[in-house]
DNA sequence: TATTGTTATACTCTATAACTATA
DNA sequence: TATAGTTATAGAGTATAACAATA
């Protein structure tokens, strides 16, 4: 087999592993909708909700959820309206801090459990396929920069 | 241990697998608007450009995209447009197929190659990983429907 | 009557630019 | 001068509803 043809193979699986891999995601972006439709928050204030720790100056919300400050400004809006979240003066009196309030507490929680256990990881495989899925995914993901740990 | 606590820990690493997952599916994502945007198409295009085979009803399209019929319209009014794919007739004489150009088939090959050789899972995985990712994410994907093979 | 594609319209998500108040 | 948050506005991406042609 020639050289030409072995890299002819390689590129075409590199191509279905990344289908394979995009499916996933989709199926897995589609769970986190259907966990957390029950809850009433769109998808996009939920992934906000979740990626707030339980309190964070708005700027870092802006860099982990690699967004515009100005859209973090709407988010807190919405959250804030719901009761979720409290703006509350930071040091630097420039900074306001999104904290969760009570309510917001108690969602988080559940809404956090409601996601694990729908997880696709958790319902299409067992515990050595887990065990084996996790060095692969931090070798993708590699070390780069963010890898925003998410608060969830 | 209890089996509380081991309720507990279970559900936090399908957290922490369930965060990897979409940090890897973020990745790809801007991998794949990186790889495709030398070519000039925006990426809701391209990915349409990519899912239609060399020819499909407009229906089956938005079916594998899993949208609406008339935003196909749209995406297939901005193909046409730039002298990607045609609309050609369909038996029954409701249905349009969008088939490739001579053009569109030229930029679907080297954009489909593009794609490949930058796909996250060569740079970062060697062959045994790729070979132990495969059935994972096989697995993860399910039987379910869809699995829409998508043609690139 | 049900289905295909189209049109017009509207909604959601998100960014840009200009502004205010601190630092 | 630079930074945090806000406002107003605009754009991309996508859906809904009503419609024409065909089955």
């Amino acid at each position: 087999m020639s050289e030409r043809d072995e890299r002819e193979i390689r590129l075409g699986e590199a191509r279905r592993l990344s289908q394979l891999l995009i499916c996933v995601a989709e199926q897995a972006k589609a769970g986190f909708a259907a966990a957390v439709a029950p809850f009433g928050l769109p998808v996009p204030l939920a992934r906000a909700f979740l990626t707030l720790g339980s309190s964070a100056p708005m700027r870092d919300l802006a860099d982990r959820l690699a967004c515009d400050r100005s859209y973090v400004t709407s988010l807190a809006d919405q959250l804030e309206e719901r009761g979720l979240v409290a703006r509350v003066p930071g040091d630097d009196r420039r900074v306001k801090l999104l904290a969760l309030t009570e309510a917001g507490e108690e969602l988080r929680e559940r809404m956090s459990t409601a996601l694990a256990e729908q997880a696709l990881v958790l319902r299409r495989l067992d515990d050595a396929d887990r065990a084996a899925l996790a060095p692969l995914l931090e070798k993708l993901v590699g070390d780069d920069e963010a890898g925003a740990p998410a608060g969830w």
